[in-house]
DNA sequence: GCTATGACCTAAT
DNA sequence: AATTAGGCCATAG
């Protein structure tokens, strides 16, 4: 197969572009899909910051809450864009419980 | 090709 | 509850 070695940032932001919105999905949950670690997740958007093209905001953490290194509109920013798109944030974080995409199933 | 770094995750202290 | 340490994998120098 003529795999390019660069493919696991093009299945990141192929992946953070599928997250509908008003849904938010962790970095473990996007590695696990395109099989890597989350760090290379985390360091794929930081090397895109392309919000045209990637909605970054719709990406958290583990706990729900985005990094604290976000390099755009910083929290407040962040929390508007995504109220704006129906998700609700407390506390500068979010319920994983409720809008936690999934992309299987 | 080795070293250093990073928007992370998990566990242990 | 907060901090430290280790693991993880891809990119850049």
């Amino acid at each position: 197969m003529t795999s390019s070695p660069s493919n696991t940032y093009e299945k990141i932001y192929q992946l953070v572009q599928c997250i509908p919105a008003g849904s938010v999905a962790t970095y473990g949950d996007v590695a696990h899909e395109v099989d890597t670690s989350p760090r290379v997740v985390g360091n794929a958007l930081h090397a895109n910051p392309d919000e045209s093209t990637i909605p970054c905001h719709r990406i958290v953490n583990h706990r729900g809450a985005l990094a604290p290194h976000f390099a755009f509109g910083g929290f407040p920013e962040q929390q508007r864009r995504l109220e704006s798109e129906g998700v609700a944030v407390m506390a500068s974080r979010v319920d994983l419980t409720k809008y936690r995409h999934r992309f299987h199933k």
